[in-house]
DNA sequence: ATGGACATACCGACCGGTCGGTCGGTGACG
DNA sequence: CGTCACCGACCGACCGGTCGGTATGTCCAT
């Protein structure tokens, strides 16, 4: 793993792992205490370096914050979209990217908080941020069911103001999840969820019913 | 509308003038820049009063920012129940809500921004008013909801998760719609949102064709 | 190979600005 | 003349970002 062919460049390997050390550490510390209640120091002493050293690696707080609610959303995308390629039926499609955010979010509490609280509470300064992600989102809904209804599974709907609800819906969904001290696990919401927003685009109950299997149709 | 009977309590008059013009600038200065970014001499010059005055009428800036949003949401709170109570059959009430909710906000951006905007963004102090306040609103949804069940008009759903789900819906289709710098007027997505909302817990598909009048059942 | 010049990574005291809240004083009403 | 309402200069905690300095690689000329 750490082999490197003929120079030794220890310090760029340094480098990179410390950079990721501090990324680790803002990350924790933005999902536990929010941006703006978190200070610079509590990330350096956190990933175990200073405030000096941070700004070696980093122009600014905001630049961190950026950084990682682009990559993690990007994360989420790609898993989201990997789920979705293993199946070819539309509902199927939907149904899979709702289970991996879900499932997702009951499995890392810290990233569901730095996406769906943080994002919005940082301020009216990432409120670009806020509108660039929640429409990735609702607009990646929006596609699965614009081919439900080229597929002629569902009959023809706003699509878009569809998943911008089915988005909000989720997102409430988890946010509550995440307020609540007392966890009753997120994934048991998920049938309900699950019934609820198909039946909202008038899928067949019979389709519905059936579990996330059996593409036959 | 200066006559004061008998007793002319000049200065009490005064003061509770003086107070509500400084709710009044707060309200709107926390609905442009958010909590944080609102700063106290903003108040202060907006209510045409300086900081000292303010905090004679009021002990922190927190409290002024509860005493808004409790106002605020018992307000909204008031004028749905009234709305509500013109409406006899199940899915007109729930449906006479939500129209009232959509519609207030419509007209009035500066309570929505408050109400779903910036108690999110105001930080972890005050995540048990986001709490109490999405619960209050999302327990609305899931007590019109088993009415509707009680009355047989839907068939049983778990009424809590949906009233959840529904208030997500809402609240991030009016968040998008505040976001937005052109305006397509929210008004424009009720219908779509309302046939939304009503087939997810499995509505006559009759029923939600009428319109909001004729509760002739 | 080796020493010294240059770059890279890192440190933490410090700075400058911000902002919630305070306090001594002032005037006007009753 | 006392009290209520109000003023605004001021305080001090806080925090993002800077800067001079150090120590540890890295590279090249000798």
């Amino acid at each position: 793993m750490s082999r490197n062919d003929g120079p030794p460049r220890i310090q760029a390997e340094r480098s990179r792992a410390r950079r990721e050390q501090i990324l680790d550490a803002a990350f924790h510390a933005f999902a536990r205490r929010g941006y703006r209640d978190t200070v610079m120091d509590d990330i350096a002493s956190a990933a175990e370096t200073s405030k000096g050293g941070i700004y070696f690696h980093f122009p600014t707080k905001e630049a961190i914050f950026r950084e990682l609610v682009r990559t993690t959303a990007d994360r989420l995308a790609a898993k989201v979209e990997r789920a979705v390629a293993g199946q070819t039926d539309p509902i199927g499609r939907a149904d899979a990217a709702l289970r991996t955010v879900l499932l997702t979010f009951a499995g890392h509490r810290t990233m569901a908080r730095l996406l769906f609280v943080d994002v919005m509470a940082a301020g009216r300064v990432f409120s670009g941020e806020t509108s660039a992600l929640h429409d990735r989102f609702a607009g990646m809904i929006a596609g699965y069911l614009d081919e439900a209804v080229q597929a002629g599974v569902i009959p023809p709907v706003d699509t878009g103001l569809t998943g911008v609800a089915w988005f909000g819906a989720l997102n409430e969904v988890v946010a509550r999840w995440l307020l609540m001290d007392d966890a009753p696990p997120l994934e048991a919401a998920y049938p309900t969820l699950r019934a609820l927003l198909l039946r909202s685009v008038s899928v067949d109950e019979a389709r519905i019913a059936g579990a996330t299997a059996a593409p036959g149709a």
